[in-house]
RNA sequence: GCCCCCUUGGCGGAAUCUGGUAGACGCAACGGACUUAAAAUCCGUUUUCCGGAAGGAAGUGCCGGUUCGAGUCCGGCAGGGGGCACCA
């Protein structure tokens, strides 16, 4: 018996694909294009089997789509810049950028050995000078055009490592890798203008229709679109006005405060007289950010004792809090609190004595004044606490704000009129807010307007393995960009990482330079960009990855955008949404991209697997730990081991599967075949060694079965015969229809369900080698298995270029278009019909295809199965459905 | 708190879009063949219950609805997962 040699067959294939340029695309206008891509990995170190899932789920796509005929695009790169390499230089005395090369050298190599399908020629690292000088002109070009500024803004710092660190950096307000406590601080930091497009990328997911509906809900819900007014209220005795943002314009009558943040500019100007007041804002910003933080804070606020005047009733007076809950980055930094119908300022009045006062409630409801509401028993004046609406013991269904907001807004009754404007009472909530805008309109206090929950992208970070930011600063303060022509500003390589803080600001020489226009001295940005940066344009830089400006017109013109992107969900928003915006900025600046740069986005689950801990608590790796005697030991000692719960590979967990273990104990393809097969990509995956070798017994299966074929084959090309016998049409029938749906399949990524068609196929095929003779059924065979290999093709693609070549193919299988499906097979001739007696199945029915429906009915009925199951009942009603049901009613 | 998704055998999953034979395909398990033995390979059984069998009953988290017919559609509940979060 055979047995399959991946390790030769692998390198085999893969040296010649190498050599014959077979993943080589150019710009053919002539023919359709397809470019698929997985996100670029970043180069940590080795990749593991977890990682390969991205880069095989791509493969199937980028190889699948040229088989139907698509000049395909599918590169390969990395996201090079990052803080790791930094890490690694202090912890190991190592160049980042030694350490980075060397990543990148043994990662190539490891994705080299799964056979992908790239092209290698259009490889790119971010970290390169020739990558990131494109990235300094946009940066500039950003700032011409005001979509790059620079501003004060509070962020996450972390005093140990002398750095700011991203939101998703801070972990409980701790600094992810120093532990430190994280405090907030007042930096100059570059912002690119995301906010600009807000609208437009908002409106624009619509359009992204093969994108997850859960990615384009995340982005949504990112990007925040609040409708409501901007309200602006005269302070008693002083000449400033203070603006609010709401979206509650119609309970402006309930209102009783105004509170602004810690940070608004009126507040830091009235605590320069007020030491107290001082006190409380510092206590404040002290306030951490994280999670925990913000749900155990209590609200606090501190009476600046001014007042706002209401728009509406001159004679009521708001007194202005500084408000803790309240942030300076949303809307206008201040609100008008109306505690009956909002949670927050609810908890705020009731703490510091405001009055509470209801403006709108269900129809038909009885309110109750304060003073009936105390006068109720205790036990129901509390039900209150819980729901302002209640049905008291004397039946009567009331209406009061105990300790709960009431912010329903489905049909209401108002207890205001706005004049002529309105209906006093039975509003629709939409339609109040619109009349309290109009009448704010009239009044000059307010305006219709729309917030955004998106904030502009800070891009400053005080670290030295980023891409620099290409502007200086003049002794008199001036900022002055880099000339084009003295670009790229690069990264001194010459860094003592000993010192804390960051490396630029530090280097004795480099910051120091000077002015290009009046030759004054002055000193370089020493921050670098957010590495976000580099991936937001990597996809658009492959199309034309040598070319002497950023982008080739005509190549990007062709390429793009991304007909297929893979990765994980992680990016929803980050890198998704950032890409997006870099797009829209770059079209502004006269780049020849579009706005979406990816039209097909497919987001895979994670590969996991179990957890090992020895009795000390500590992980151990797979291969440390066995089954002995029933039991899970330690190789090492035999100590006992605890299995954990099933987590995503990672190296902090131990639960790493190598990808050269695989690789090197079964074979790539093997490997991408329990990666394939398993789960449906999206969900997540559990890695084990028993799929593993499943696989490899399907693997050798489909060897033999090509290797060794039941009857002797025809060489390939042969004309089909006229005729076939039957098991040779049936077998056909399923070829094609396998084609088909496998096919289809594809196109929807559920590469499970192809797995499962193709091993059905499969046993098929296998069960009739041994039946079939004469040269019709030679000619089906041989049909059978070259359908078999293609299909396996995308999948395993190093067997099935080998399976081919034993079939008597010259031509590679990677330049083997997809079979065209005979329609007159996929269709069977005879269809299995089943038959119910109310509802339950009591017979099959092996029937001619579109037999009319009285003679279906006649059979059914004549079925002794039916004819039990009515045990001689009248039968009321017969519904048949062609070719699929006879239900009869009795 | 707001928003979204999921729940099918011992396990991963199919059938869900478009209501029409629930459990494809695989893993694990059990039984068997081959072998001195093992590995490899092959064959069979495998939702549960009753039955020797033929056959029958129940069954897709729970409760209810629509329908000739519901895993699939609608309403409610429970459990699990995810996103956002003092966002006014």
């Amino acid at each position: 018996m055979s047995r399959y040699n991946f390790r030769e067959t692998e390198a085999k294939w893969q040296a010649i694909w190498e050599e014959r340029g077979t993943f080589r695309p150019r710009v053919d206008p002539d023919r359709q294009k397809y470019y698929v891509l997985e996100m670029f990995p970043y180069p940590s170190g080795r990749l593991h089997i977890g990682h390969a899932r991205n880069y095989t789920i791509g493969d199937v796509v980028a190889r699948y789509k040229k088989a139907c005929g698509f000049n395909v695009m599918h590169p390969m790169g990395w996201d090079a810049f990052g803080l790791p390499a930094e890490n690694a230089a202090m912890a190991n005395k190592v160049h980042p950028a030694d350490w980075t090369y060397e990543n990148i050298r043994v990662m190539r190599g490891q994705l080299q050995l799964l056979g992908l399908s790239y092209d290698w020629s259009r490889e790119l690292a971010t970290c390169d000078p020739d990558y990131y000088k494109h990235e300094q002109r946009m940066f500039l070009e950003f700032l011409e055009a005001g979509l790059a500024y620079r501003k004060e803004s509070w962020v996450n710092w972390d005093p140990v490592e002398n750095t700011v660190l991203a939101n998703e950096q801070v972990i409980d307000g701790r600094g992810w890798r120093s532990g430190a406590a994280v405090e907030r601080r007042k930096l100059t930091q570059w912002f690119l203008r995301i906010t600009e497009f807000a609208d437009d990328l908002l409106e624009s997911i619509r359009t992204l229709e093969r994108w997850p509906d859960r990615v384009r809900l995340m982005q949504e819900n990112w990007i925040g679109r609040s409708v409501g007014a901007r309200m602006s209220f005269k302070v008693e005795g002083r000449d400033e006005r203070l603006v609010v943002f709401t979206t509650r314009p119609d309970t402006i009558f309930g209102a009783s405060f105004c509170a602004i943040a810690a940070d608004h500019p009126l507040a830091e100007s009235l605590a320069r007289n007020d030491s107290d007041m001082a006190g409380f804002i510092a206590e404040c910003r002290k306030l951490g950010t994280s999670e925990e933080a913000i749900e155990t804070a209590e609200k606090r606020g501190y009476d600046t004792g001014l007042n706002a005047v209401h728009p509406f009733e001159p004679d009521r007076r708001l007194p202005i809090y500084i408000a803790n809950f309240v942030l300076m980055e949303y809307g206008t930094g201040a609100i008008f609190g109306c505690p009956a119908h909002d949670q927050r300022d609810l908890d705020f009045a009731r703490k510091y004595g405001l009055s509470v006062r209801p403006v709108l409630w269900p129809p038909g409801l009885k309110v109750l004044s304060d003073a009936e509401a105390e006068a109720l028993p205790a036990g129901e004046r509390a039900r209150f606490d819980r729901d302002p609406v209640q049905t008291l013991a004397d039946g009567r269904s009331v209406f009061h704000v105990g300790n709960t907001a009431y912010d329903d807004t489905s049909l209401a009754e108002y207890d205001y009129d706005l004049g002529d404007l309105t209906e006093e009472v039975r509003l629709s909530v939409n339609r109040a807010k619109d009349i309290a805008v109009a009448a704010l309109a009239d009044r000059d206090a307010g305006e219709a307007a729309i917030t955004y929950r998106l904030r502009d992208w800070g891009v400053s970070r005080q670290r030295y393995w980023g891409c620099p930011i290409p502007v200086m600063y003049r002794e008199d303060g001036t900022m002055v960009p880099v000339p084009y022509d003295q670009l790229p500003v690069e990264l001194p390589k010459d860094i003592d990482f000993d010192a804390p803080g960051n490396p630029l600001e530090n280097h004795p020489t480099w910051k120091y330079t000077t002015c290009p226009h009046t030759g004054q001295k002055a000193v370089r940005e020493t921050d670098t960009f957010d590495t976000f940066l580099e991936s937001s344009w990597y996809f658009a830089r492959f199309c034309s990855p040598q070319a002497g400006t950023a982008f080739d017109s005509d190549a990007v013109g062709y390429w793009l955008p991304v007909d297929q992107y893979i990765g994980g969900i992680e990016h929803a928003v980050l890198h998704l949404l950032y890409s997006r915006f870099f797009m829209r900025a770059l079209q502004r600046c006269g780049y020849p991209v579009g706005k979406e740069p990816f039209a097909g986005l497919m987001t895979q689950g994670m590969v996991c697997h179990e957890t090992y801990q020895g009795p000390d608590g500590g992980w151990l790796f797979p291969e440390e730990v066995e089954h002995r005697d029933g039991r899970l030991i330690r190789i090492a000692d035999g100590a006992p081991v605890t299995v954990g719960r099933l987590e995503k590979m990672s190296k902090s967990r131990k639960n790493v599967i190598g990808l050269e273990s695989v690789v090197d104990a079964y074979g790539s393809d093997t490997g991408r075949l329990v990666l394939l097969s398993d789960s449906p990509p999206e969900r997540d995956l559990e890695w084990t060694e028993s799929g593993l070798e499943g696989a490899w017994r399907y693997v050798n299966r489909l060897w033999r079965l090509v290797d060794e074929p039941a009857l002797e084959l025809p060489p390939p090309g042969t004309p089909a015969p006229a005729e076939f016998p039957a098991a040779a049409l049936d077998l056909r029938r399923k070829v094609h229809q396998t084609l088909q749906a496998v096919g289809e399949d594809f196109e929807g990524f559920r590469f499970n369900k192809a797995v499962a068609r193709v091993r059905e196929l499969s046993g098929l095929i296998a069960d009739f080698t041994g039946t079939g003779t004469g040269s019709e059924s030679a000619w089906a065979l041989r049909e059978a298995l070259e359908a078999l290999v293609i299909m396996a093709g995308p999948m395993m693609p190093h067997l099935g270029e080998e399976l081919w070549e034993r079939l008597g193919h010259t031509v590679l299988l990677a330049d083997t278009p997809w079979p065209v499906v005979d329609a007159a097979l996929t269709v069977e001739d005879r269809v299995t019909i089943a038959v119910q007696v109310n509802g339950k199945l009591r017979a099959t029915l092996d029937l001619p295809r579109d037999m009319p429906k009285d003679e279906a009915e006649q059979a059914a009925l004549a079925d002794p199965g039916v004819v039990r199951a009515l045990g001689g009942k009248a039968v009321r009603k017969v519904i048949v459905v062609p070719n699929r049901i006879v239900n009869v009613v009795a």
